[in-house]
DNA sequence: AAGGACGACAACCGCAGATCG
DNA sequence: TCGATCTGCGGTTGTCGTCCT
């Protein structure tokens, strides 16, 4: 059987993608899905094969994605199904709803193999035990990953509730929980950057989180971007230069402010 | 402070099965 | 039925950030 070519292709980029890469691949997946992946990338205006689009969007864009560091019941699963499957990652992944086979490999590499090796000889769940004083403090990731449609808006989420008390706020919030609102980009005005700034001078444990088709990305009380999104890709200039550009897409919006 | 070592993770490569004409 | 093409999967690599000396 010949293979077919791919990305040997001259002229196609490889490496990291960039937020306007990823923006256009969104874009167009929202409005036309995605039925051919290597004539998507084409059609859609992108200088990539379209199996690093299909990639990206499986394991990075997808609107089901959950970012985060793994929860302990997460890490067990995994183990427990490595036992009875092996290296069977997209069998794995399918247990475990917002993971990808991609993310499971990586974490099986780079923490459970490892503290498996270290922890040979000693009992199974000794062996389970060990990955809760692994892990890592984290922002968190909101279960309810909005179902958008293709001309949704994006959402601004904050768990301090206070944020949206502020007098003269323009922004429609939503309960979505207990902790979180919601706030529709639609009706984001040119008080936002000044909302988002005076809900963090509000509340020390202020974190603010960015939620566009499914992806997540978060500030922390200075703003920088912590985790999420482009984590240690981008700088948090860059984050903000990507979100707010996602944002003027879909609404007018003003100048983004000196921070 | 510099730079080498290491860890984490996004992205790529190539194979194999599935699908289609 | 067969060959061409597409898609999914697992292994591997490249890059960036952090830690350590």
């Amino acid at each position: 059987m010949v293979r077919a070519p791919c990305c040997e292709k001259m002229g196609l980029k490889k490496g990291p993608w960039t937020p306007e890469e990823d923006l256009v691949l969104i874009n167009y997946i929202h409005l036309h899905g995605h039925g051919n992946w290597r004539a998507l990338p084409k059609q859609a205006g992108l200088l990539r094969c379209g199996k690093s689009c299909r990639l990206r969007w499986t394991n990075y864009l997808r609107p089901d994605i959950k970012r985060g560091n793994f929860t302990r019941e997460e890490e067990d699963t995994i183990i427990n199904l490595h036992e009875t499957l092996g290296n069977k990652w997209s069998a794995i992944a399918a247990r475990l709803p917002g993971r990808t086979d991609n993310e499971i490999k990586n974490v099986w590499h780079t923490h459970l193999k490892k503290r498996l090796k270290h922890n040979h000889g000693s009992s199974r769940q000794q062996l389970l035990d060990s990955s809760k004083d692994l892990k890592k403090q984290q922002p968190p990731v909101t279960a309810d990953s909005p179902q958008h449609s293709s001309s949704e808006a994006s959402t601004l989420t904050t768990s301090d509730n206070n944020s949206n008390s502020n007098s003269g706020s323009t922004m429609n919030t939503t309960e979505t929980n207990e902790d979180v609102v919601s706030v529709s980009v639609s009706e984001i005005d040119e008080n936002f950057w000044s909302e988002v700034l005076s809900a963090d001078n509000s509340s020390m444990t202020a974190d603010f989180q960015v939620v566009v088709g499914g992806t997540h990305q978060y500030f922390n009380s200075s703003l920088e971007a912590v985790n999420g999104y482009g984590s240690g890709v981008y700088d948090t200039d860059a984050n903000m230069d990507f979100w707010y550009n996602l944002f003027t897409r879909a609404a007018d919006l003003p100048e983004l402010p000196e921070f």
